[in-house]
RNA sequence: GCCAGGAUAGUCUAGUCGGCGAGGCGACGGCCUGCAGAGCCGUUUUACAUGGGUUCAAGUCCCAUUCCUGGCUCCA
């Protein structure tokens, strides 16, 4: 039973959809104006990572994830840039692709730009306008917070108890709207901006009004889940609850509302205005691919992570061990070939079998616990540490064991978004592997006949190529250094 | 001020619709080893912010308090 935490209830849920079978789900993507940093690399690995195992579940699942292309960081950017609005767009919208590919993060079925869904956004504005929603000042429009009586529902406040003797609100421009709460649906246009044109006079979209919009449009006026980061509770998601309802009348316009904790840096913060953010880009120079993503889900999505050399180091040293069992398994039938001429066939063992059952459980009953990616890798670890822990006696494993255990942590790491380069390999890598099993095999014979000279030899050409060699009492495993 | 989340051994991270004390890292010791690297084992046990309360039983539930983080303003 898969129970999720709705930021809307405070409560953990049991997970249904709207529709049998089917979720469909919504997540923001990134504003492209900068290269993307690892707090929105955390946000797209949470959902990317809650999408495979909702397949995994069995749910088709209809992913939508915008790129927000208009706005005012754009325009200012642009104008820094000397460059046109569209060509930052474009520019940005690659490099997030060229960014999260080797993270593993998969494609959305659909990436719609704001810029691209103008007309629509205009329909559902017009209707805000009509049902009394909205209101035009001389060419902005304004949504009316309170004429939808559960504003503040999903940030935990009413507009009644909107006091705020501490300051901060003294410093918040309301400017010609009506309440300071209100929020622009349309911005009129300014000199040298992009704008478009609508029957208020031209102008361009307001922030939150494409989310809502891209939602009803691909995915309709209900969907199952709205995901992002903790920071877009307010007010951007809390406003896209209020116009959506408003404009198709039906509640809840998100059933289960989930987000994301933060990166911290050295446990603060990790923004913009700071300063301290990390391009996935730059980290990917330091640290290989699936580091990074091992990293981030290792943490349960909603716990804030800290992001230091530290959390890195012990991260590394964990996904070592998964290295370890996985190219042992991979590798058990050469193994067993140099050291055995013919193959002993035992049965799978009681404790073998109810190893990989209880392993199976615990990793089903983590995720279902909302995501639970860390206790979820907790399971697949102590198959890891059983694996490790006998393998310098190779008779110890049954050959059918170690074709579910190595199946076990595929399947499972799919899910996580890892160990994918195992599970499907390339020709290439076949070929490879092909390659340095017969190197593996005659090495083997050469340390048998204390060919040291030849056997060293080999082990250091083959690290030259990229492999390092680990020599267990029987057997030799080959591994690929990770490259950044 | 309001809202949300948190405080668990040297450190990081689980567990929180109650029922004998979790795991990683670090440290120390050992085993294995032609070399190298790695691996394995053991030790590091009055751990749950504080004060009350409920209970046969509380890290877990209730009340109060302290401190921390985030949000209330563009931000994943």
């Amino acid at each position: 039973m898969l129970k999720v935490y709705n930021t809307l209830t405070k409560k953990k849920e049991k997970f249904k959809p709207i529709e049998d079978k089917i979720v469909k789900m919504y997540v923001c993507g990134p504003t492209v104006y900068d290269y993307c940093h690892i707090g929105h690399a955390r946000s797209l690995i949470s959902f990317d990572t809650i999408r495979r195992y909702l397949e995994f579940k069995g749910y088709k699942v209809i992913y939508v994830q915008n790129f927000t292309d208009i706005d005012d960081k754009m325009i200012n950017r642009a104008k820094e840039e000397n460059v046109a609005v569209h060509e930052l767009a474009e520019k940005f919208i690659d490099a997030y692709f060229e960014d999260t590919h080797p993270l593993n993060i998969r494609k959305a079925v659909y990436h719609p730009r704001a810029t691209a869904i103008i007309p629509d956004m205009i329909d559902v504005i017009n209707v805000l306008l009509e049902k009394g929603y909205a209101y035009n000042i001389d060419g902005n429009i304004y949504f009316d917070t309170t004429k939808y009586d559960e504003y503040g529902k999903l940030a935990g406040f009413t507009l009644k108890d909107d006091n705020y003797s501490k300051g901060t609100m003294c410093k918040i421009y309301i400017g010609e709207k009506r309440h300071k709460k209100d929020f622009a649906l349309w911005k009129k246009k300014k000199e040298g901006e992009p704008s478009w044109k609508s029957p208020w006079g031209e102008g361009r979209p307001g922030w939150h009004i494409e989310c809502s919009t891209m939602c009803m449009k691909y995915l309709g006026e209900n969907i199952d889940i709205h995901g992002g980061g903790q920071d877009l509770i307010f007010p951007h998601h809390q406003n896209e609850i209020a116009q959506s309802e408003a404009y198709s009348g039906k509640k809840p316009f998100v059933k289960y509302w989930l987000h994301n904790g933060f990166v911290n840096i050295d446990s603060e913060k990790m923004s913009k205005s700071l300063g301290n953010f990390i391009t996935i880009r730059d980290a990917l120079k330091k640290y290989p691919p699936e580091l990074l993503r091992f990293l981030l889900v290792s943490v349960h999505y909603r716990n804030p992570i800290n992001f230091n050399e530290d959390q890195v180091r012990v991260a590394k040293r964990t996904l070592d061990k998964f290295y370890l069992t996985l190219d042992f398994l991979n590798q058990y039938q050469n193994i067993i070939t140099n050291i055995n001429d013919k193959e002993i066939v035992l049965p799978i063992k009681k404790e073998e079998k109810e190893l990989l059952d209880k392993i199976e459980k615990d990793f089903i009953i983590a995720m279902d616990n909302d995501f639970n990616t860390h206790n979820a890798m907790i399971a697949l670890l102590e198959l890891v540490k059983f694996i490790n822990k006998n393998m310098a006696n190779i008779t110890f494993f049954s050959k059918e064991f170690i074709g579910k255990a190595n199946k076990l942590i595929l399947d499972f790491g799919e899910i996580l978004g890892l160990f994918l380069t195992y599970k499907y390999p390339t020709k290439e890598d076949k070929k490879i592997f092909e390659l340095l099993s017969i190197l593996m095999e005659i090495r083997y014979q050469a340390r048998n006949e204390k060919n040291y000279k030849l056997a060293d030899k080999i082990r250091d050409k083959i690290k030259e190529i990229g492999f390092i060699i680990k020599d267990f009492k029987n057997f030799s495993i080959f591994q690929k250094i990770l490259e950044n």
